[in-house]
DNA sequence: GTGAACAATATGATTTTTCATATAGTTTCG
DNA sequence: CGAAACTATATGAAAAATCATATTGTTCAC
């Protein structure tokens, strides 16, 4: 979704919040991630990428050669999804697809130079606007966002069917 | 995106984690959204409804009575998909609009019994899904997950053209 | 070494979502 | 009052995402 003001509030006349959603993780979660992504996911549309793609493009600046199906998975997108992005990225000449000479199924990733140059413009301004998201939470219990979020990741990564 | 494992590792031969997306705080928000979300939606879809369906009704629950567009930043939707998600509800017999008698653009929701039904009937789901959630998290830096989250968003909120 | 089971990717059809803009109602100010 | 500026919602056309399944390649058990 496209940048708005976030408000799932509900204040009463006491200027207090109350309800559900406000205070419900699944929501607070949706939503920082929403409104936090939304600059920078302006500036990744600026640059002319779409949002799945600048994560491919991310990822793919971690580990060149990956698969698609690992890079559905790290790009937070669905396999037949990512096989589409991967072809018009190719068209584009951001990447080039290789399939795997160990095992012909596998169809690996390469970024080309315009690729890795357009990595190396978008990663850093990730960075920065990182370093300045980071820094409006000082003091508050911004510290401990990060290693919080990580620490549901890992949670949830081996729990993948406890809940029904 | 449906459920997936998540995998934005790319550990070195050492088991340890490298490279920039693994720790990026916006992977870590969007990663962490979808894969906690991941099993209550497919409760959700269970009972019928889609995820932005469920949110509406969600925030409808906390607030009867609201209009489009604030439905639509609560439910971190675009307006114009509120919109025809209102539709369909309103179809199915969910809720009702009505033009506010006050100010003619603006239409107000309004639960159905029926929407008001499955609201009793979700939300107390979603609860229990979420403190389920929250006690995989003892002990780890899991109390601090809401608290950081709030404080994000209300960092956010403020400045929301601070930035490019 | 052959067939069944499995795995990785691709593709067609459909549904969702977005984008731009139209429509309708309201306020402001001369 | 009446025109401009503004706000809220709706809608058509286009793009993106999903679902089910086809295709291609590999492995495993016999």
């Amino acid at each position: 979704m496209t940048q708005q003001k976030t408000d799932a509030t509900a204040k009463d006349e006491t200027g207090q919040d109350r309800g559900f959603v406000s205070d419900y993780l699944l929501y607070l979660l949706a939503a920082a991630s929403d409104v936090a992504s939304a600059q920078f996911h302006a500036q990744v549309r600026k640059a002319g990428l779409r949002v799945p793609e600048w994560r491919v493009l991310a990822c793919l600046s971690d580990t060149d050669g990956a698969m698609i199906t690992q890079l559905a998975r790290q790009a937070l997108a669905e396999q037949s999804r990512l096989t589409r992005i991967i072809a018009q990225m190719e068209e584009r000449g951001l990447l080039i697809r290789r399939s795997d000479p160990a095992d012909g199924r596998r169809v690996r990733v390469y970024l080309t130079d315009a690729g890795r140059a357009l990595a190396a413009e978008l990663v850093p301004q990730a960075r920065r606007h990182e370093a300045a998201l980071i820094e409006m939470l000082k003091g508050n219990e911004g510290a401990h966002l990060k290693p919080a979020l990580k620490s549901l990741l890992a949670a949830l990564d081996g729990s993948a069917d406890t809940q029904g």
